[in-house]
Formats: structure tokens, sequence, C-alpha cells
DNA sequence: CTCATATATCAACACCTGTTGAGAACCTGA
DNA sequence: TCAGGTTCTCAACAGGTGTTGATATATGAG
């Protein structure tokens, strides 16, 4: 059973009869791939084997693997509102409500978790990932938290920074306490955290309360 | 300036004069590639050239690409220290102490950084790579909290992920917001969060101080 | 001095990679 | 029916990989 096997062992020529889904089978195919092998493990052989197709047919359709791999990574919409929503107010509940949305987000179905699982295992190995997810951590959090103090931007790109370290130890390095920890419990412990950075407690900006701290 | 071109045009083929420091040169140059460049990206022939040997010698050396990472991954003593002092006590610095050492861990001389750095490269695409950091970030804080609550592990193991996607973020994704700020700033937003995972105010098992909260 | 041993280079191996060009089979629209 | 474009397979290329065996030179012990 070698890569390049393609199931039936003479594959006729040309194209194949019927309407052609092939397309979309090699994108699953190398969504699949790339979140669970990461960018340089995944070859393009692989892949096309995977979707019953010659490797030569998914540099038609994707032109290189980057470009590939690009298509892979592309984050759905459904994703993308997880966060938004999540980060509408600033009530005490923000940090509850993002934690909630970085491991569902990770944890959903496949469709929606293996562009973002392929991001991760990309970004250390591929420029095109490392700058998506760069760009996902620095805005992803902002959008909510624009025109606080000075050191928004910095806070929001902590708490971001912070989630996917768990995220990646828990669905990727597979660190046992975290990854068999269930969801509840990490948010129990991970909430008040989050809320204490992304809304620190009453410093300077905002009028400090008589008699807390003597 | 190919990659084979080990300085001199012709280097004589025998045993070189004088005593032999090449394994230790092999071993820096290897160090330096794997923690800048990654498991994958690294080749053999390129530390080879680095240390100005041929590559037959660095497999000799180390017998194979994953010895020689491990090698090269192998943490000092003099960093290890630094988490072993961090953790001494449970006062209300832990959490301040516990950043500092992460961030000096793996910005302090490259001797101590470039091991942990290959460790975090490379834990995703190699398997020695990924059991070491998984190691890492399971026990290196439960020395001190041992005894503590029952979820002393969760905690451990969460302040420590988290940290790890913080330096990660840092240091190898480059996120510019995390990259640009010094070293104080980030431990004023970080100390008080990860004091409060390993620490967790008041709940039950610490007796309450009266007059903290009306 | 002599000889085992450690150090060093060279050439080549078998394999895998992304990518390309040619051509066969099918579908669609005129 | 018959072009024209799309889909699909085959065969091969050029380059890079880890690894190996043969061979040459220096060191160190006897």
């Amino acid at each position: 059973m070698t890569a390049q096997d393609t199931g039936s062992p003479k594959a006729r020529r040309g194209r194949r009869p019927g309407a052609s889904s092939t397309r979309q089978a090699v994108l699953d195919a190398a969504r699949a791939r790339f979140a669970s092998d990461g960018f340089a493990a995944t070859t393009i052989r692989l892949v096309a084997a995977d979707a019953a197709v010659d490797a030569s047919q998914v540099m038609q359709f994707y032109g290189s693997k980057d470009e590939l791999f690009a298509a892979a990574m592309a984050i759905p919409a459904s994703a993308l509102e997880r966060f938004s929503t999540a980060f509408g107010g600033h009530d005490e509940h923000l940090g509850e409500r993002v934690v909630r949305a970085y491991l569902a987000a990770w944890e959903g179905t496949p469709a929606e978790s293996e562009p973002l699982m392929a991001m991760l295992r990309g970004a250390i190995v591929n420029e095109n990932a490392s700058a998506q997810l760069r760009a996902f951590i620095e805005s992803r959090l902002l959008e909510g938290t624009s025109g606080r103090s000075d050191d928004a931007a910095l806070r929001a790109g902590l708490a971001s920074s912070m989630l996917v370290g768990v995220v990646t130890s828990r669905r990727i390095i597979g660190v046992p306490t975290l990854a068999d920890a269930d969801t509840d419990e990490l948010v129990a412990v991970l909430a008040p955290a989050i809320q204490q950075i992304l809304v620190p407690p009453a410093t300077r900006t905002t009028p400090i309360e008589p008699g807390s701290t003597p």
C-alpha cells in the first residue's frame, strides 16, 4: 500500500463520467491532511491519493502546494462569527465568553476546526500560515476592545496568545492533563484570568473606589 | 556560495592537525540551526557546512538527524535552575516570579534559549520534541505545587501552556504587539493573571482574611 | 617505530519531493 | 455533429534528503 495507489489498479485515462466534484474532494482531503499532519508532512501525492486523484490534478486545480494550503486555511465565516459575538460587551462575563469561543472554535465540527488547526500547525514552517496566525492573534480581540486604555492592544494580544497556547497544548502537543480535562473545568480556571487581563481591575484611569487597599 | 562549500576549495582528506573541537562545533551549529529554522528546514548538510565539516562526519558523531536533534534540545542545568527557584514559595509574588522565569529562559544567552527554542519549533513536526515539550509543560511547575488542591496539576499545566503561548507568539510567530513590548510591560499584565491561576483567591481551603472585600 | 583508533573527506545510494508536458476521455454549446 | 474547453492520467524531470561504504590522514598507546 504505497502512497501512489489511487485505489483501482488501472484507472482509465481521461475525464470521468458524470458531474465533477473532485475539486471539493481535493480541498477536503487537503484540509484534513494539513490539519492533522502539518504543512511539511503533507505531500501533494498524499492529498491526491486521499481524493483518489492523480497528483498533477491537484496542481492543475490549485497551482502550487502553497496555494492549496492557503485554500485549506480559509477560515469559514461561521467560525469568525463566534469571535465577533463573544467580544460584544465589557461586562464581567467577557472572560468566560472569550475562553468558550476559543475552545469551541478548535473543538467544533471539522469544517470549522480544521482550517484553524492547519493554520496553527503550519504557522511554524510556512510563511503564509505564520502571517495569518499573526493577524489572527493581533486583530481578533481588538474589534471589541477598541478605544479603551492605551495598552488594550497588548492585553488583547496577550489573552489571545495565551488561549492559543492552551489550545496548542491540548490539541496538538497533547499534554495529558489538559487534553483529559473537559471544557467546563478549563473555563472555570481560565475565565477569571482572561477576564483580569482584558478588563484589569481599577488601576488609575478609572477612579479608585474608596477602601479597596489601605 | 552553495551549501556544500565548506570554506577552503580543496579541503585535505584525512584528520586535521591539532586537538579536535569539531564535535562541539557541530553541536553548536545544530543548536543554532534547529532553534532558528526548525527541525524540518534544518538539513544535516547545512549543519555540516556551518561547522565546516563534511555531512557524513555529523552522522558519524551523532548517528542520525533525530539523535543530533535530541542532543541539541538538551536543556542546560542553569535554565532548569531558573524554574526550580522561581517556584519556591507560594507568596503573592509567585505569579511574577514564574512569568519572569519563562521570559528570561527564552530571552537569555543563546546557550540557554536555543535548546528551548529548538524544542518549541520542533514540537509540531518531531515526535521527540513533542514528548519533551509535553513533559516540560506537565511537570515543570508541579514541583512547587505538589500537595495543594486537587486541580493543582491542571492549574500548573494551564499556566505553563499559557506562558509558552506568549513566548511562541513573541519569539516565533513574531506578533508585533507582543514582540515590541519590553519585559516589564508583559510582567505587569501577566503576573496577576498567572498568580490567579496558580493561587486562586480564597475559595474554601484557605480562610478568608477579614475586611478584604466588603 | 608501529599499529589500532579516532577524525576527516569523497562519491554514491535509494528515495522522496514539487512540478511539468503530453495526451486521452468526457462535457457543453453551437 | 463537431469544435473547444475541462477534467483526468501517465511518465518523467531536476533537485534535495538522510544515510552508507570506502578511503585518507593524524593522534596516542605500546
